[in-house]
DNA sequence: CACATCACG
DNA sequence: ACGTACGTGATGTGC
């Protein structure tokens, strides 16, 4: 026998709704309900295997109950936003996996499905009719079975009804709940009934006179008087009812069989919708589907003559997958990068180039190979996964080939890519990218080997290490043409193309490059620090009466605010905070506490800066930071093993470490830094008249807005009023609200919004211009840069008012702090270039942000000093200079 | 592995 | 009424 699954969509869709926790994708978008629904059509239709499969939705239009009774349905509340969002997403992965939608003007779901339903029977199909609500029972008969599923933490269990189970359940049957619930009515759908007659009421009736029709006809047997009168004075409510709760099983609706007939669901295009909504656990459905479609011809190539041919051959290829097998080497271990082996990926076949051919010729061949892409015509592309680490292979001589700048044309970095169309993310696995622009699903390489490197994996399985490769470089040459669409589509090709690709290169001569230390300076200081450690370590233990463990916050809580008793209480979720702006409060009266502070920042430094460095000098007796492209949602680069973006500078004794910091033989640090490069990114955006004037009259600007904000000549500000208005410019800078700047200057809230006015008074222009920029963020989903880089802001659609909050935030922050990363990245590629165009043996060695720190070769000082200057200030033009401050030294202490 | 803390811009 | 400043990374503790 033939079977048929009817799904009643919006009741799915709500039971699935408010059964599951709000889920949301990267782009902020409700999908709770929807995964959900899939979840209990899959459960459905793994356990009846039918051969057609319709699902029916309501329009929202009158239908014909409403022309006999307006009010039907009129009391129903509106459907929250996260759900009601999800009704046209539902349809579309429903349509993107083939699956039949029925929905017609006039007529509710419950038509449809009941129509299609009888007709089914009729044909002599067995029919399950999938729903939330028990309406549709009037339906089940012994081939018609009503299935109503049930989620209860996370586990859906469907209670099933045949008509011989209504009768059980109900004790009519279901023609005769029709009737019923004529009686009772139905305040959800706002179905009268006879008042005061409920479920019970409602079916002992029924179950006596059968209908309706029998109870009026009986009417004179009925004992009660109330009950009596009720059902006499509202025969025309109950025969309403009697209208408005019979489901319709005629209407003109037929199964269309062709387009219900169950297939395969696991379409290219359901494969992409299912990334985009992060619906990970189905994406293993696609596996073997993707698999078997994608099984390209693999060739493993060990002759030199073959790979020539073959090289040769893919030089001709529109689009290139790529993917070099290699075991990273940290820079200055004074071995050079060798390849175990490497996979590209044309549109015919995919290669496997063994190692055994050697790195220095494969090289050679990917150069020459790299060249052949992006210079023929303008779209060919060559595609792979971080660009920064492959360029040992990528170059053979990379001074020469640069000499007139870095030019990587046709290069697509598909992690660079991924992470411009969606910066969020924390990490982004190549698998990741793959599946989400190339509808494929790859093996991950945990799967596969775990924690193994590709050294041992190559020993041990061989086989498995090359599918993969193969594998991942296919993904990558399915995946260049969507990323690269995706890119010209948000306008950021041109910011990837002239940007991103050439800082990759920036980023990876600074890395090999390293920083030279002192190791015998860290050593020094650190055990420096460790005499004075010792000394607070006795003093704070014998204040407290007892040995504890004061860098344990816990325990330090106990021993302050428990057995000290301390003023200061709760804070954090578990527990005492301890943290220095609590303890800042108490040190001046408790020495105990100025000496928790004094240690807390001693061990700070040692184990942080001065042990924690020396972990990663290499022999060449530098250290190779790894600066990230990928990691910040508003496009800074950041810097780890170790980060050397946060090597103290506030203190004194801090800043020490610094010296430890020092340029090769013979040479010394230039540093360059802007000043307050993100205040006058706001002055140019805002196009603030007065703030731009502060600006041009060249004085100390947090003076200047003082005087402004507290109506003091410039020559009376005072320091504290300096120290305020400089909060504030900082304050609006991350977003301004009087609590933050309360707390940021310890001061009221309501005297933090009186200095907020004051400056908006100021500046008039700049709340309008923070005004728009959140308006900008929630109508178009995200925040832009001066140079088109974007950031999503879901948080601006959450219902939560601290989410919404944060996200007005993000919404004034992230174009600031982005432009001013944009500006730093231009100003880096221009003086890296500057630097190789003049053969200058000075390295560009590090960017913190806002500072870039050359080591600068003997006799280059006055050149490298111009060079810093002039590409940094010109970096971009805004409406306000763009200036620098430059220094030089013979340590990092000396020349900051 | 999450949390608290603190270093930087 | 809600309870936070924006962006990072490394360390030590304690479950």
């Amino acid at each position: 026998m033939e079977k048929l699954v009817l799904i009643d969509g919006h009741s799915i869709l709500n039971r699935a709704f408010y059964g599951m926790p709000d889920l949301t994708n990267a782009r902020g978008l409700h999908t709770g309900a929807v995964y959900g629904f899939l979840n209990i059509m899959f459960k459905i239709l793994e356990e009846e295997q039918p051969d057609y499969l319709t699902v029916a939705f309501d329009v929202h239009a009158p239908t014909f109950r409403h022309e006999v009774y307006p009010a039907y349905k009129g009391t129903r509340k509106p459907m929250p936003e996260e759900l009601r969002s999800q009704v046209p997403l539902i349809k579309e992965v429903l349509a993107a996996m083939g699956v039949a939608a029925c929905e017609q003007a006039g007529l509710e779901a419950d038509d449809i499905l009941g129509t299609l339903a009888k007709k089914a029977e009729a044909e002599g199909m067995a029919v399950s009719l999938i729903s939330g609500d028990r309406d549709l029972l009037q339906i089940a008969t012994d081939r018609i079975r009503i299935r109503i599923p049930r989620t209860r933490g996370g586990q859906t269990t469907v209670d099933d009804f045949y008509a011989e189970d209504v009768k059980r359940v109900l004790q009519v049957t279901p023609a005769q709940f029709i009737e019923v619930k004529a009686l009772m009515g139905d305040s959800s759908d706002n179905i009268p009934g006879v008042p005061k007659v409920g479920e019970k009421t409602a079916t002992q009736l029924i179950v006596e006179y059968g209908s309706v029709d029998g109870v009026y006809d009986h009417l004179d047997e009925i004992k009660k008087p109330a009950l009596k009168r009720n059902l006499a004075e509202n025969e025309d409510k109950a025969r309403l009812s009697l209208f408005l709760a019979r489901i319709r099983t005629d209407c003109g609706v037929d199964l269309d069989r062709d387009r219900a007939r169950v297939r395969d669901f696991y379409t290219p295009e359901a494969f992409r919708l299912f990334t985009e909504l992060n619906f990970k656990n189905f994406l293993s459905r696609f596996d073997s589907q993707a698999a078997s479609e994608e099984a390209k011809s693999r060739r493993t190539v060990r002759d030199r003559e073959e790979a020539d041919r073959a090289f040769a051959a893919l030089a001709g290829e529109d689009v290139l997958g790529l993917y070099p097998v290699w075991d990273r080497v940290p820079y200055g271990r004074g071995q050079d990068q060798a390849l175990l082996g490497l996979a590209l990926a044309g549109r015919g076949e995919t290669l496997w180039l063994d190692g055994a051919l050697g790195t220095d010729y494969l090289s050679a061949r990917l150069r020459d190979l790299r060249l052949a892409f992006g210079r023929k015509e303008d779209t060919s592309l060559l595609v792979l996964f971080d660009l920064k680490d492959l360029y040992p292979f990528l170059l053979v001589d990379p001074e020469e080939e640069f000499s007139d700048g870095i030019r990587l044309d046709g290069l697509l970095d598909a992690h660079l890519a991924a992470y411009l169309c969606n910066p969020l993310k924390s990490d982004y696995e190549p698998e990741e990218v793959i599946s989400e622009y190339a509808s494929m699903a790859p093996a991950t390489r945990k799967q596969l080997f775990g924690k193994k490197t590709f050294r041992e994996a190559l020993e041990t399985e061989e086989e498995a290490l090359t599918g993969y490769a193969c594998s991942l470089a296919e993904g990558f040459a399915r995946a260049g043409r969507p990323l690269k669409e995706k890119l010209e589509e948000e306008e950021m090709w041109d910011l990837y193309q002239t940007m991103e690709r050439p800082l990759t290169y920036v980023l990876y001569d600074m890395e090999r490059i390293g920083i030279r230390i002192r190791p015998e300076a860290l050593r020094d200081y650190s055990a420096q620090l460790g005499v004075r450690i010792d000394e607070l370590e006795e003093k704070i233990t014998a204040a407290a009466g007892h040995p504890f463990n004061i860098a344990s916050p816990k325990q330090l809580g106990v021993v302050l605010f428990e057995e000290m008793k301390l003023p200061g209480g709760k804070k954090t979720k578990t527990g005492f905070s301890t943290a220095a702006d609590v303890l800042d409060k108490l040190a001046p009266d408790h020495p105990i506490v100025a000496d928790i502070l004094e240690y807390r920042a001693l061990t700070k430094l040692r184990s942080t800066y001065a042990d924690g460095l020396i972990q990663y000098v290499t022999p060449d007796m530098r250290i190779h930071t790894r600066l990230n492209q990928t990691i910040t949602a508003t496009g800074r680069i950041s810097s780890t093993d170790p980060n050397l973006q946060n090597i103290p500078m506030k203190t004194d004794l801090g800043r020490q470490i610094r010296r430890a910091f020092v340029p090769a033989e013979g040479f010394l640090f230039t540093d360059a830094d802007y000043s307050q490069i993100e205040l006058r990114i706001l002055a140019h955006m805002s196009g603030d008249r007065e703030l731009i004037a502060a600006y041009r009259e060249n004085e100390d600007i947090h003076r200047i807005t003082a005087s402004k904000v507290f109506h003091t000549p410039f020559e009376e500000v005072t320091p504290l009023q300096r120290r305020n208005a400089k909060a504030v410019n900082f304050g609006i800078v991350y977003g301004i609200s009087s609590f933050g700047l309360s707390q940021g200057l310890s001061i009221s809230r309501q005297e933090a919004a009186d200095y907020i006015k004051a400056y908006f008074a100021t500046y008039p222009g700049i709340k309008s211009f923070l005004d728009g920029l959140v308006a900008f963020a929630k109508e178009k989903g995200y925040a832009m840069t001066l140079f088109g880089r974007r950031r999503p802001v879901p948080e601006l659609s959450s219902g939560n008012f601290m989410q919404r909050s944060f996200g007005e935030r993000i919404a004034m922050n992230s174009p600031i702090q982005g432009s001013g990363a944009d500006i730093m990245k231009i100003a880096m590629i221009r003086v890296w270039e500057d630097i190789l165009k003049r053969r200058l043996a000075s390295r560009l060695i590090l960017q913190i942000h806002d500072e870039l720190l050359i080591e600068t070769a003997p006799g280059e000082e006055a050149e490298v000093r111009e060079i810093l200057e002039t590409n940094m200030r010109q970096a971009a033009d805004l409406a306000v200079e763009l200036e620098t401050d430059v220094h030089t030294g013979s340590d990092w202490y000396e020349a900051k």
